[in-house]
RNA sequence: GCCGAGGUGGUGAAAUAGGUAGACACAAGGGACUUAAAAUCCCUCGGUUUUUUAAACCGUGCGGGUUCGAUUCCCGCCCUCGGUACCA
């Protein structure tokens, strides 16, 4: 296929942008502003994928359509460049992380800038670099001052391959979010971020984001409010109680038994000696059960009797407490009152275990028998004087009478868990902290950031004792306490990485400020208006950077609520309909494609294959009709001039309202075939008239700027098209003086009109009457209605 | 299981305040130019039928419904893809 000379057009572009630093922004002028952020990534050594390529080019198109119609666009890039595939690296190759870090940095921008990205690389981020984990380190202190970050013993969960704790947001179906491993649970001391704190308003501040449906949905999930009640039952023969949380106080008079997770603190307390030996082992099996053995819905339900017995406060019933995995320790309480009745789990255990089941909610007061379960809503049975109540006033009576007793209420829990931020790992921020033996631990004074990660280390995939590698750094871990000044040790564990790009979008603007992680002085550019990036990272990245947000609010730092105003993900491009990926062997090189047709036909294709939010299917004869595409154009710009006539004018004005349309809502696929439409519309006319030929490069510039830039140029013009404004239609020329009319009777299509716009109604309904074919089926019929749509259509109802 | 999104030609897809289904492109077939190829240009391109210069019937996952008219709205299913997973 001969071509345009696309690669000396592509290089010598990317070339002049950089020399003239046409992509750097000037700050200070804030009127117009428009920060356009695309997520940043993580710098591999390898070539861009095409999930980068997808990522980035049409995000990118965005940012340049915003620039022509007036906004100053800044759109930044930086790197997440702390996390576990450089160390795994090193352990693997024995390179040192920041050195294969640097080096993946390097290629990562240089692949950035082939693909034409209007990047301002002033303001790059880098989240290893001391001057930016400094920052990352005074926002753990700054939360730790606000009481929102803390230390706590708790079974976490850990991934033996990557030997380290996560966060509940990295697990996925009880799966290592990064590598696929079965996670366990572990005991241990851990550092985490109050996020729970801010859960109520996570939730509520989501209604006022335009982001998508979707991802406020996840979030909402993700989050879990549920609206209950707290009881406290006294344990038999004990000093002492056991809160649970219901959603369901109205059958509190069912409940029947009693059951706490393995992990609940008082289990080993409450047992009776008889039962310890079983109670024991039993804890010890569920410890050792992966998530998944433990999560699994269809396993049949398993737990022992502890030999405890907890008093029912409202019927006096004595309950037995057992324990059973399939109460978790991390929501609620960790402990249930069991109402086989009226719960489906609780009913199977009771039918296994031979508990006693009663009947206090019914459909309609009307008792059916004690040996069905019942989950709705209904009338209350059974239950003292809470007898004929419905489901909803039986609550609130309990609740109330819950209240007067000292033992409970109202209560609203959430599924959300504290954050847990510590990482049992080299490449990260170090947490700022130092354990004391007698002043505890002692965060480390903010003028004395950065706690700096110290380069010799010697890295390997296990230690033995599964402890972090800097604790086996003396020199490291060796500090005096900040406080009294004796001899103390250094926390050994780093942050996790999502700690560091919770906040990085504050970074960019500031990029370079000494002082403080941003310049309170000038916050003109934020928030950000406009973020790009995976839906994958809806319950994680995107939820903590919000928490973030607000807790630099509360300490008066930031004066919005929320970081992201709006959201878009893009979508995935498959392969054969199935997800690319290296195990499956479907994936494609982009590289082979920007060598054949360049990078403007590569970008192109991608936002031609489907709407940007959907992806679509890669197909590697597909991509040449978009390098037509850019070939025909690139034809028809040297085309001899005429005159424009009518029509012509009128075509290109549809285009321009068309295309403006389609790129405010990112519609690059439609976009891109309304240009298509223009051009296949001037190389069927063989010349051209100056003003489509100019303002077809202005539409074609965002989508590909290089081919756009030299064809500008070409026209003979001095300054960048990116510096020229976007065209504007003109109604008056994209209308058309006639219109197609379509013909029905009984709303099939019996033929077709061209009429004049002025015509009228009788007119037109005398014309189509008059029409062969429609005539012919109104032939010997009566005719009921006439419907005329203008504009549209005519329809005969006949009988 | 629950929640959400979506099912349209051989393929990627357009079009939904209800109004000519398949724009644009790929693939395929035929033709022009050429010694030939590439490139370019033109034509055909959802299915079936017929009296084939044209028309009729069917067709947007399946089955119903509302309407003059449904890819679009309503009800009931099936399938695919995401999220979640004993959340009390």
């Amino acid at each position: 296929m001969s071509s345009y000379p696309f690669k000396k057009i592509e290089s010598k572009w990317q070339k002049l942008w950089e020399e003239r630093g046409d992509h750097l922004v000037d700050m200070d002028a804030t009127e117009n502003k428009f920060y356009c952020l695309n997520m940043f990534g993580y710098p591999s050594g390898s070539q861009f994928h095409i999930g980068h390529w997808y990522q980035y080019g049409p995000a990118d198109s965005y940012a340049r359509f915003l620039k022509m119609r007036g906004y100053n666009v800044f759109q930044p890039q930086g790197f997440d460049a702390f996390g576990l595939p450089a160390e795994n690296y090193a352990i693997k190759h024995g390179v040192h992380p920041a050195e294969s870090t640097a080096k993946n940095i390097e290629n990562m921008r240089e692949q950035l800038k082939r693909m034409g990205g209007m990047y301002d690389w002033d303001h790059e981020v880098n989240t290893s670099s001391p001057e930016y984990y400094k920052w990352t380190q005074w926002l753990f202190l700054q939360l730790y001052e606000m009481g929102l970050a803390y230390q706590k013993e708790a079974p976490v969960n850990w991934c033996p391959s990557c030997v380290t704790v996560l966060a509940n947001e990295q697990v996925q179906d009880g799966l290592c979010e990064r590598c696929d491993s079965q996670v366990t649970k572990r005991s241990l001391k851990q550092w985490f971020f109050r996020i729970t704190e801010y859960a109520e308003e996570l939730l509520t501040r989501l209604d006022q984001l335009q982001w998508p449906e979707k991802t406020k949905h996840m979030q909402r999930n993700w989050i879990g409010k549920s609206i209950g009640s707290s009881i406290k039952f006294k344990i038999k023969e004990f000093d002492g109680e056991i809160e649970v949380f219901t959603t369901r106080a109205d059958t509190l008079y069912g409940a029947t038994y009693f059951v706490l997770a393995p992990e609940h603190h008082l289990v080993k307390i409450i047992t009776k000696p008889d039962r310890l030996a079983e109670v024991t082992d039993y804890i010890e099996a569920t410890r050792k059960k992966t998530e998944i053995e433990r999560t699994s819905i269809d396993r049949e339900k398993t737990g022992v009797f502890t030999g405890a017995y907890v008093i029912n406060p409202l019927s006096g019933r004595e309950l037995p407490v057992w324990i059973a995995d399939y109460v978790i320790a991390s929501y609620g309480t960790g402990a249930i009152m069991a109402v086989p009745s009226g719960d489906e789990r609780d009913f199977e255990f009771a039918r296994k275990f031979d508990l006693d089941i009663i009947e206090v909610v019914t459909p309609d007061g009307i008792e059916q028998g004690s040996n069905t379960c019942f989950t709705e809503y209904g009338i209350v049975v059974n239950s003292g004087d809470y007898n004929g109540m419905t489901s909803l006033a039986a609550q609130e009576a309990i609740n109330r009478k819950l209240s007067e007793m000292g033992i409970g209420g109202r209560k609203i829990q959430y599924k959300l868990h504290d954050w847990l931020i510590s990482r049992q790992r080299y490449w990260g921020a170090p947490i700022p902290v130092v354990h004391c033996d007698k002043c505890g631990a002692v965060p480390v004074p903010k003028k004395q950031l950065p706690v700096l990660l110290p380069d010799q280390i010697e890295l390997k995939q296990t230690y033995g004792d599964d402890i972090s590698p800097l604790a086996h750094n003396e020199e490291f871990m060796q500090v005096n306490c900040p406080k009294c000044g004796n001899s103390a040790q250094r926390d050994p564990d780093t942050m996790d990485t999502f700690v560091c790009s919770s906040w990085y979008y504050l970074r960019y603007p500031h990029a370079k400020y000494k002082d403080f992680a941003f310049d309170i002085n000038r916050m003109d550019w934020l928030p950000v208006d406009q973020y790009i990036g995976g839906v994958e990272h809806a319950t994680m990245h995107l939820l903590y950077a919000r928490f973030i947000t607000k807790a630099l609010r509360d300490a008066g730092l930031l004066k919005f609520d929320e970081p992201f105003t709006k959201l878009f993900h893009q979508g995935t491009i498959t392969k054969d309909g199935a997800k690319m990926s290296k195990s499956k062997g479907n994936t494609v090189s982009p590289d082979d494609f920007i060598e054949k047709y360049g990078a403007d036909t590569f970008r192109n294709y991608l936002m031609f294959m489907g709407p940007y939010d959907e992806g679509g299917d890669w197909n590697d004869k597909g991509i040449t009709g978009i390098h037509r595409f850019l070939n025909k154009i690139w034809r028809i710009c040297h085309f001899s001039e005429s005159p424009a006539a009518k029509s012509d004018l009128r075509i290109l004005h549809q285009t321009i309202k068309m295309v403006t349309g389609d790129l405010e809502n990112m519609k690059f696929n439609t976009a891109i075939s309304r240009i298509m439409e223009l051009v296949n519309h001037i190389n069927l006319k063989e010349t051209v008239d100056r003003q489509t030929r100019r303002t077809l490069i202005l539409l074609l510039a965002p989508l590909a700027p290089h081919i756009a830039e030299e064809l500008w140029q070409l026209a003979g013009n001095a300054q960048s098209v990116f510096r020229e404004k976007w065209p504007v239609y003109d109604p008056k020329l994209a209308e058309s003086e006639e219109m197609k009319i379509a013909l029905q009777v009984n709303g099939k299509l019996r033929g077709e009109l061209v009429v004049d716009k002025t015509i009228s109604k009788a007119d037109l309904t005398a014309l189509a009457k008059q029409h062969r074919n429609l005539s012919l089926h109104l032939q010997g019929k009566e005719i009921l209605r006439e419907i005329v749509v203008p504009g549209r259509l005519i329809n005969f109802v006949v009988r």
